[in-house]
DNA sequence: CGTTAATTTGAGACCATTCAATTTCGGTGG
DNA sequence: CCACCGAAATTGAATGGTCTCAAATTAACG
């Protein structure tokens, strides 16, 4: 088996499948992709891949491994704003902006395609389909966004922690990547704490709670979903907000 | 002198001015906008122009007032995931997305500008320049989404007041309504609450903080900065995020 | 000037935090 | 193969920020 589901021959595969599953993307326009030139670089666990407030040149599509983009507050806290899977942009805003407004870091050990700014921008002024794909692609992240304020806002820890696991299991099969109704999940407690606006010893208490009411298993990084009907209920999870980000 | 900021003759006129000091927008391309096709409506306080999960069919520019996008939890709460000002679209993902994600309620009284996707879009396919501005408003909406998580998931109540208060002066004043340093805040307590996370009571109790501590003062829905620089402080806000939403 | 919405106040309960200390886990070297 | 190590997970007890539920007061509006 794959690890970290590699998906394809080309770094670019599941990027490149997620937009044709679309139906916004030609031959010509997948050719197209296939042949930008790209930096392939393997990122280390914990290793920033962008820099909150310098210049980028470049933007990176994750091929393998998992990213959280991140800001930090005054008292040194951390906010995780979103978590990225294999083939989606890290950092797609970033091809009309400047700077980079919040920072990226791998979680466990990952590889992206780092693909240079003007290379890519030079291809949308040609093929408007392709930048019609990362524009829907920047509305859906977007759309991810607003629902995690709405988890951080309205929700308690137990709904929020749920409807976490959910919103990443479904965007783990959309990818693959849940052979058997498991999935490899690389998030330390401490992570989700930073993603959900918790602490790590409030994380592991309601984690306790969802394993003891027999909704997930979750150990050594492996998730198993139990009870999905409950476990969405309990997170008061639609997955509507995903778009295209479900289903394999 | 004008109520609620209707500014210049033209509908549009706020969105174009805000799009040419970005520098992004020929005289021909603000031509083409000045002539579209749209339906000017007015909407009563508390009205929805979108509502969650329907299919949509226009898109609107807020021409005076303002709006809250929202959604709703299973216990009846609401979460309010954006305010929109004049000039701003406020469902610019909707171009690309068949069924609204959330729902955008007017404020106090507004008046929109309808224009059918469609005309958007057949715009966009002939003046990418069009379109590449409507892109960057969706990236910079997201931008300000994210600053919201983090204040949600990593600020205390004071904290996050003040942030909101910060950013909402500073993308006023950037749209010329905060003369002498005052501005309309049509948003009640409870709105407030909607959109930090709390409850009204807590926000009355934390505007009165900082009524007390001399950084604000807020009555009748007029909001003066007392002190910029402590709010600023309280309030961990740095406007960068604001990116082109900022300054007159 | 009456009616309704919005703001303000108080007291008690609760969810999540803080601060430690302990245990388990995954990886490494002897 | 086992001892060791740092990181992650787990547990406990006390604190605290925010909520809940009323009730009272003030402001907005026709």
């Amino acid at each position: 088996m794959l690890p970290n589901g590699a998906a394809g021959d080309h770094p670019l595969a599941l990027l490149m499948r997620r937009w044709t599953m679309r139906s916004s993307l030609s031959a010509s326009d997948r050719d197209a992709l296939a042949s930008l030139a790209l930096t392939r670089r393997s990122v280390q666990r914990g290793a920033y891949i962008v820099h909150e407030g310098e210049a980028v040149t470049h933007c990176s599509v994750l091929i393998s491994g998992f990213v959280a983009r991140q800001k930090l507050v005054n008292t040194g806290n951390r906010q995780i704003v979103a978590i990225h899977l294999p083939g989606e942009l890290v950092d797609a805003q970033n091809l009309l902006l400047d700077r980079a407004d919040d920072s990226v870091q791998s979680i466990g050990q990952s590889e992206v395609a780092m693909i240079p700014k003007s290379a890519i921008l030079d291809l949308i002024a040609t093929r408007p389909e392709i930048g019609r794909a990362i524009w829907l692609d920047t509305i859906i992240d977007a759309s991810i966004t607003r629902e995690w304020v709405v988890n951080l806002g309205r929700r308690d820890a137990r709904a929020r922690i749920a409807h976490l696991l959910c919103e990443l299991y479904l965007r783990l099969q959309a990818i693959g990547q849940c052979p058997s109704g498991q999935c490899m999940l690389p998030l330390s407690q401490e992570q989700i704490a930073d993603c959900m606006g918790l602490t790590p010893v409030h994380v592991n208490r309601v984690l306790q709670m969802l394993r003891a009411d027999g909704l997930i298993a979750l150990r050594a990084h492996r998730l198993t979903i139990l009870d999905w009907a409950q476990l969405t209920q309990v997170g008061d999870f639609d997955g509507r907000y995903l778009h295209d980000r479900i289903r394999a």
